[in-house]
DNA sequence: GGCACTTGTTGTACCGAGTCCAGAAAGGGT
DNA sequence: ACCCTTTCTGGACTCGGTACAACAAGTGCC
């Protein structure tokens, strides 16, 4: 229960204890009154109404008609709320790299797991799809670094397990291609409904990084 | 007094509220009884006897004879103290960018900016001198988020106005540079006293990136 | 129906970071 | 002496997050 949160990818994205339906012996115990959508929507209303910041998350659970507490079986941190629908994608990453063709280079491969994981990004991600929630508030931005890290330090440890190469030269190109990608997001988000695929938005920011790299990345 | 940090540069470096000595009158008013260096000292004390975490700002305080009031007189949040040698380097970002010879390009721009910053960086930067302390906890890492963000809003203002195009890739080159550079610092960080010049490992991490990048970045 | 068992919910107490503020201390200038 | 400016103090307060003991509500078994 300590989960220190740093390197892990984003934990805590499961149904709380017990994992709800489907978990071995199935249905014992009490059952849950509440559920992460309600406390979700609730959330997300008053996201709107009156800011991330300036909501509290006793008036989360007021709304919902829960004890505060019970907040915290569902969501292990307030920023959880704005990575919802985006955590279960990011958690598939290190799954990805594991499974990148084996014909591939370090940094092909990296372009490769991180166009998959765009490609299973929901279209409208994130409780923060009006991003002006996110970008005004540093506590809301805050919750986006787990992420950040552990995207890193998964791409990290793909590339030095692919390629031989013990200089700084691998953690450069899994934080350049962390940030390009995430810049990307950050990009498709703010082009609201018009947007076209993430894919795409990912594609042209992470290709040129790859390509870069390629050559300094020779196989392991 | 609000300053929402989020795009600002790592403000309130300053010696907190009134500049100490040399700001304008000068010499009026109670004299400070503490400094920002007794706190530092006591703060690096207690992180290296018990860590970051655990230690409060009341025992920092408390150390330095001091009410706990009065830390945030000199740093505007715990973890500043962290950043207290790196801050002053990095809120040049911007004037170094201004700086830029008018004869390189956005990409190279931006890589010769990185590297005068990386030179200016002084030979133990941070208390986090030893850094298990800010890798270890979340807290601590969560402190350097607001300077990257500095970081890369700077960047991405640079490239944007120097290079006239409109889509994700001024933001993505930004993002791509700004994680290389930190990668290349922490890698320099991590490798402790026997480490190089940090204006080295800068420059074999970023400028593959710049490479990259300056063919789809012309002229604005 | 009654019993154990499991799990979710509640309420409360607690900690630490950060904000706010009124009032006291410590100077300088006149 | 008396103002003026600035810092320091101490306390009250908000909020996120943790811990825990008591209680509620089901299931399965006898």
């Amino acid at each position: 229960m300590k989960a220190t949160r740093i390197g892990g990818g984003s934990e805590a994205t499961g149904t709380g204890p017990g994992m709800g339906a489907g978990t071995g012996t199935g249905t014992t115990g009490r059952p849950r009154r509440s559920s992460r959508e309600t406390l979700q929507d609730a959330a997300t209303e008053l996201f709107l109404e009156q800011g991330y910041e300036r909501t509290t998350i006793d008036e989360i659970a007021r709304r919902s008609g829960v004890a505060r507490g019970t907040f915290f079986n569902y969501f292990s941190a307030k920023g959880d709320l704005l990575w919802a629908e985006a955590d279960p994608v990011l958690d598939r990453l290190p799954a990805v790299l594991a499974a990148v063709p084996p014909e591939l280079g370090a940094a092909e491969g990296v372009r490769w797991a991180l166009l998959e994981l765009a490609g299973g990004m929901p279209a409208a991600p994130v409780a923060l799809v009006e991003r002006d929630i996110i970008g005004a508030s540093a506590d809301a931005a805050a919750s986006g670094l787990p992420r950040l890290l552990a995207v890193h330090t998964a791409l990290r440890r793909f590339v030095t397990s692919r390629a031989s190469r013990r200089d700084g030269i691998p953690a450069a190109f899994a934080a350049a291609a962390t940030g390009a990608a995430i810049a990307a997001a950050a990009g498709w988000l703010d082009a609201g409904s018009g947007r076209g695929a993430l894919r795409d938005a990912v594609d042209i920011a992470v290709t040129p990084v790859a390509a870069a790299f390629a050559p300094l990345l020779p196989r392991a």
